[in-house]
DNA sequence: AACGGCCTCAACCGCTCGGAT
DNA sequence: AATCCGAGCGGTTGAGGCCGT
């Protein structure tokens, strides 16, 4: 059981890298692109383990990196983000173009970190020592944030077991390539199958469900006040962003919540049951539906235990929202 | 100039995850 | 189901540079 480390071999180098190294590395992949990093090594004359040789690649010669100060604007997306996410550093590399999680995470704990530190500001928290206010606003925004990243995960996962099925059914599937419907006006429409497109047309994208995109570009928080089969995907919430926060009231008490976008609905598990006022998502076969807010479930199930006032409900829910648009139009942190 | 402590960041290590067999 | 393997992630290390004395 088990595996052994990939520089067990003996012979391998370690430690930096020399020019003449880099060169092999990048005329390699140069020629024959990156991939299959443990039998890269041998093939580029190198004398490393296929894992070294990656790091090299990724954290320093890909041409597309940016390297240098980073902005202002960059530190602020850091700190912003690393609230919300955390030390998940790939997922804050996202966020910024050309910026590695290495070097991302290097600045962090060189720079970033003690100066919010120097500032008052708990590093791992994002609070004022002293001051607990706001620890909500952040603590709801990560739930939706790692929400988005399980279900963006799912999304890849999916778009990639499509892609493969793209290219085994190629020849079969040209015919039906105008069958596919994402558009939310087609959400009631009924299609009979996962229709996929031929291998030479540009494949549909995975649905975009960022919400720190939503929050930045003022995204539609509603609350439906009366979510019925005949109103909910006929009239779908219209938003400046492609996405739109849905609180789902029930028997005067709010039982769900979702993220829907142009294709996609993220919601609650409570949410996502089939028979919230009469809803039959089976109804809708093109509607993507993901059961993301495990957490935010909790968040709702402890407020229905503690709290039964309707005015209290819509207090609660309101000053949520109300932090997620002071968040976007100044950060707390700043 | 020499020394020692601190800082930076490229690179490594250990681990997890997902796909293939 | 068990195992192997490639890839990726986050934490840590250590060589080299910087700076104060």
């Amino acid at each position: 059981m088990g595996r052994s480390p990939c520089c067990e071999k003996v012979g391998l180098k370690k430690g930096p890298w020399t020019p003449e190294e880099d060169q092999k590395l990048m005329d390699y992949i140069e020629k024959n692109g990156c991939g299959s990093w443990r039998a890269l090594p041998t093939k580029a004359g190198l004398k490393r383990c296929g894992k070294s040789c990656r790091l090299r690649w990724i954290n320093y010669l890909r041409p597309d990196i940016k390297r240098g100060k980073f902005s202002l604007q960059e530190e602020q997306t850091i700190i912003q983000l690393h609230a919300l996410l955390g030390n998940r550093w790939s997922a804050i590399a996202t966020h910024l173009a050309n910026r590695t999680d290495n070097e991302i995470k290097n600045y962090w704990n060189t720079h970033l970190k003690k100066r919010l530190t120097k500032m008052g500001i708990d590093p791992n928290t994002h609070k004022p020592k002293s001051n607990i206010f706001g620890s909500a606003n952040l603590s709801h925004m990560a739930q939706w944030e790692k929400a988005r990243l399980e279900a963006e995960a799912r999304l890849v996962r999916e778009s990639k077991k499509q892609h493969q099925q793209i290219i085994s059914n190629n020849n079969n599937n040209i015919n039906n390539y105008n069958n596919i419907h994402f558009s939310p006006n087609n959400l009631t429409t009924t299609t009979t199958t996962n229709v996929l497109p031929p291998l030479q047309t540009k494949l549909p994208s995975p649905p975009c469900l960022d919400v720190l995109k939503a929050w930045q570009g003022g995204a539609n928080w509603s609350i439906m006040p009366k979510i019925t089969k005949d109103n909910f995907f006929d009239n779908p919430p219209i938003s400046t962003s492609n996405l739109s926060l849905i609180m789902v009231p029930n028997n005067n008490s709010i039982t769900g919540a979702g993220l829907i976008d142009n294709s996609c609905l993220i919601g609650t598990e409570n949410f996502m049951e089939n028979n919230i006022n009469g809803i039959s998502y089976s109804n809708y076969p093109n509607l993507n539906t993901i059961q993301g807010f495990t957490h935010l479930d909790h968040v709702l199930g402890s407020r229905e235990e503690e709290d039964d006032n309707d005015n209290n409900d819509n207090t609660y829910w309101n000053t949520i929202l109300k932090s997620c648009t002071s968040f976007v139009d100044g950060s707390s942190v700043f």
